[in-house]
DNA sequence: GCTGAGCGG
C-alpha cells in the first residue's frame, strides 16, 4: 500500500526482512515451494518478491540518483543494503579510464525482477555503479533484460565469471551475464570473428558455464556458451551454442566432441546456421535491425537507472551459496 | 526437447 520515497531503493517493511528465503512460509503441505508466483500475490514480504502493483511508471524517476553524502537514518541492526552513511569511495578501485568497459547485460530477467532486487543480487560486491532494467516504452514492462554498471572492468568480469551461470535468488534459473556491448562503449569482447558450432541433446541441467568449460578444458580458444533456454521457464531447451575464436578448433570440435559426455548425455554436435561471421563479412557492429517504424524515443519515462552510492555489506547471496533450495515451481506453471 | 536472442541513456 503505502511506499516509500522514491529517491531511494524502497527498503521493504524490515521488520520482516529476516525470513529470508524459506520454504514454508504460509504454506501448508510442504509442497507450495519458497516462491510465491507472482499471480498468486499472497504479500511476500520480501524485496525482491514480485509484484507490488504499485508500481507506476509514470512517476519513476528519470534517474534515480543517490548521492553517497545522502545518509539514511536507519538503524544500523537492519542488515539489508542501507548505505547508512559509510562512504568507503576510498577502497573501490577507480575506473582506470572512462572509456573502459565496465557495464554488464543481463538477460533472462522475469518481469518482477526490479533494480531493487538486481542491486540486492550484487550489493555484497560493494562495487556496482548502477542498476537498470530496460522497460517498454508504452507498457512500462520489463523488456527482460538491463544493465549493470561497475566501478571498473575487474570488477564487472569478477561478477561475470562468479555469477553466470549460478542461480538467481528466488528463481530456478540462472544469471546470464554478459559485456554490455551496443550501449555506451561500442563493442568489446569481440576481437573480430567468431566461429560457432551447434551443440544439441543436452541434458537439462547443463548451463551456458557447464557447457562452456566443457569445451574449454579442450579447445582454449572457447570464447563462450549459451544455452538456449525458454523465455517464461528458464529451462533449458536441450541445444546451445559454444563460440570459438579459433576455427581450427572449431572444426576440430564438431569432430572430436561429437558424442563426448556433458553432463549426463551425448552431445550432437553440427555446425551452427549463423549467417554473421561464418568466415567473413564482418564489418560494422551491427546494421540497423529495425526498419519499422519510427517510433520516436519521449523522454523516457521509464528510465529508471538506480544508482548506488556505497554499498556497504549487505546481506545478499553468494554464488553457490544455496543456503535453502527454493524448489519453486515454474512462474507460468505451465507444465 | 534439436539452430538463440540479448543491448539503454
Amino acid at each position: 500500500m503505502m511506499q516509500p520515497a522514491p529517491t531511494n531503493i524502497p527498503p521493504p517493511t524490515m521488520e520482516q526482512q529476516h525470513h529470508h528465503y524459506q520454504q514454508q512460509q504460509g504454506g501448508g503441505g510442504g509442497g507450495g515451494g519458497g516462491i510465491m508466483p507472482p499471480q498468486q500475490q499472497q504479500q511476500q514480504p520480501w524485496m525482491m518478491m514480485p509484484p507490488q502493483q504499485q508500481w507506476n511508471p509514470q512517476q519513476v524517476q528519470q534517474q534515480v540518483s543517490i548521492p553517497p553524502l545522502q545518509q539514511q537514518q536507519l538503524p544500523p541492526h537492519q542488515m539489508i543494503q542501507q548505505p547508512q552513511q559509510v562512504q568507503q569511495y576510498s577502497a573501490l578501485p577507480q575506473p582506470t579510464s572512462s572509456d573502459e568497459i565496465r557495464t554488464l547485460w543481463i538477460g533472462d530477467l522475469q518481469y518482477w525482477m526490479e533494480e531493487t532486487y538486481l542491486t540486492s543480487c550484487f550489493a555484497h560486491t560493494n562495487e556496482v555503479l548502477t542498476v537498470k532494467v530496460i522497460r517498454n516504452k508504452q507498457t512500462g514492462q520489463s523488456e527482460s533484460y538491463g544493465f549493470i554498471e561497475f566501478v571498473s572492468r575487474a570488477a564487472a568480469e569478477r561478477v561475470l565469471q562468479s555469477f553466470n551461470g549460478t542461480v538467481m535468488p528466488n528463481t530456478e534459473q540462472n544469471f546470464r551475464l554478459n559485456w554490455a556491448t551496443l550501449g555506451s562503449g561500442e563493442k568489446r569482447a569481440d576481437d573480430g570473428t567468431d566461429y560457432t558450432i551447434f551443440v544439441g541433446d543436452l541434458a537439462s541441467d547443463v548451463s551456458d558455464y557447464t557447457l562452456q568449460e566443457t569445451f574449454k578444458t579442450h579447445y582454449p580458444s572457447v570464447k563462450g556458451a549459451k544455452v538456449v533456454t525458454d523465455r517464461i521457464t528458464g529451462r533449458s531447451k536441450g541445444y546451445g551454442f559454444v563460440k570459438f575464436a579459433d576455427e581450427s578448433e572449431q572444426v576440430r570440435a564438431m569432430t572430436e566432441m561429437n558424442g563426448m559426455f556433458c553432463s549426463t548425455r551425448a552431445m550432437r554436435i553440427g555446425p551452427a546456421t549463423n549467417k554473421k561471421t561464418v568466415g567473413t563479412q564482418q564489418q560494422y557492429p551491427k546494421a540497423s535491425f529495425q526498419s519499422s517504424d519510427a517510433t520516436q524515443s519521449e523522454n523516457d519515462p521509464n528510465n529508471t537507472t538506480v544508482v548506488i552510492p556505497s554499498l556497504k555489506h549487505s546481506s545478499c547471496w553468494w554464488p553457490g551459496v544455496e543456503g535453502t533450495e527454493q524448489e519453486l515451481a515454474p512462474q507460468g506453471s505451465l507444465l
